[in-house]
DNA sequence: TATCTTAGTTAGGACATATAACAACACAAC
DNA sequence: GTTGTGTTGTTATATGTCCTAACTAAGATA
């Protein structure tokens, strides 16, 4: 086996390509079928291969959802990051606008991407907390951040219940955010939650089955948070 | 075949009673291993009869798997209306506080029915438009309801974006509301987003890993919800 | 060149959905 | 009661998964 540090071999080559060739397909058999679909069998049939012949690639069609999964955490983690890095220099309120706004495009481009990582990983082994906590961290860390940045006016930034004050404390310093204060925490906590329930039903389409545009919806939810930060009213 | 609106024939009896045995079993599976586990067979060999057998009640996987989920939208909806009957009498604030707590209270005790409902639901054939949206309404009602009667003190009530009103007032009357205003309808999608965000995430298991209580979380936005509608800050 | 490793093959076991063909029973009509 | 019909079960079978085992071909390395 040559050094891993060397120019990558023929060998290591061929097998990096078949690798993606293999998630592609499985991303497009989710995409189309949802998570039932993916079919080891299929998507060797679709490459022109036997079977077997992929439990080269994954010991299991567990690990390879859990390989999708994952992949697809560290994929919206890229994103937001690559939306924060691209609004440096903005205002701390454009900063959380575009990088809610980027969760939401990157969830409206790959549903079944978004569903992958906030539904509920049935099938999918077991998920490598190494990489996921981190990057289910990484996002959360930017809206804090731009948060904590906005100026907020008029005072009601704390949190009256003490058992809940301590609860995010414990948590912040879990996750490296202990510099933040409370208030601060439980509003990127309620962030996540606010779009994530309007992204949720927005990716089952049952907006567009009432008539209203989830858009709007969520740039008012935005609108009220950052209301909420600066203590306008 | 006799009248069905004399006294259930024998044959009729017993298949019902194993229709029930088998959705029993058929929630089991769910509960114990996601949508995936549901089997046809698997019940069936439970239930000591032999695989096809199952077939003389349900065409097929997908007809079992729509009815799981229409029953499970209908039996939130009951129990959000049961609760709402508990709450009469109560004041407008309690009652939407009651009927909140009864949706959460739901979720918490079968989760994967809440998944099996608000989840997206591959591999659910057909569901029965018929069923499903007046189910899909009953909460919003109640909720809607609740909501317009508490009193809307400092004005702040109206929706400033035109474009938004407009879908509010014609999703409205397509679901028979059109008597409640621009503001309360909004905030009705609100809260049911807003809950939802926060139940999805939880039933994930998310919030045991950060160490924070969502019931707090939950409560708070109720409150929140509360202040919105009464003008109060 | 000879050897070791990797990447593919076919064969086959265990199970799933689902259909077809058949047996046993309940029920209604005579 | 006997007869005929519809319902509920059975077994057998086709098809398609996941996955293992055993084998082959080809690349990489000594």
């Amino acid at each position: 086996m040559p050094a891993s540090a060397t120019s990558p071999s023929r060998r290591e080559r061929l097998r990096a390509q078949t690798l993606a060739e293999i998630r592609e397909h499985a991303y497009a058999q989710i995409a189309h079928g949802g998570p039932t679909a993916l079919s080891l069998n299929g998507i060797a049939k679709a490459m022109g291969m036997s079977g077997p012949a992929l439990y080269r690639y994954f010991a299991s069609r567990d690990e390879l959802m859990a390989t999708l999964v994952t992949e697809s955490y560290e994929d919206l983690a890229d994103t937001v990051d690559a939306a924060a890095e691209q609004a440096r220099g903005r205002s701390a309120e454009q900063r959380l606008r575009i990088a809610l706004d980027a969760v939401r495009d990157w969830a409206l481009k790959a549903p079944y991407r978004y569903r992958l990582v906030f539904g509920s990983t049935y099938g999918s082994g077991e998920l490598d907390p190494e990489r996921i906590i981190p990057a289910a961290h990484r996002p959360m860390s930017v809206i804090l951040a731009a948060l904590s940045d906005i100026d907020a006016g008029s005072g009601q930034g704390t949190v009256s219940d003490p058992v809940l004050r301590r609860q995010l404390k414990g948590w912040a310093e879990n996750t490296n955010e202990a510099h933040h204060d409370p208030g601060v925490l439980l509003l990127g906590l309620t962030a996540w939650t606010r779009m994530h329930g309007i992204l949720s039903l927005e990716i089952e389409g049952i907006f567009t089955q009432m008539g209203i545009d989830p858009e709007r919806l969520y740039q008012a939810e935005i609108n009220q948070l950052i209301a909420q930060r600066s203590g306008r009213r």
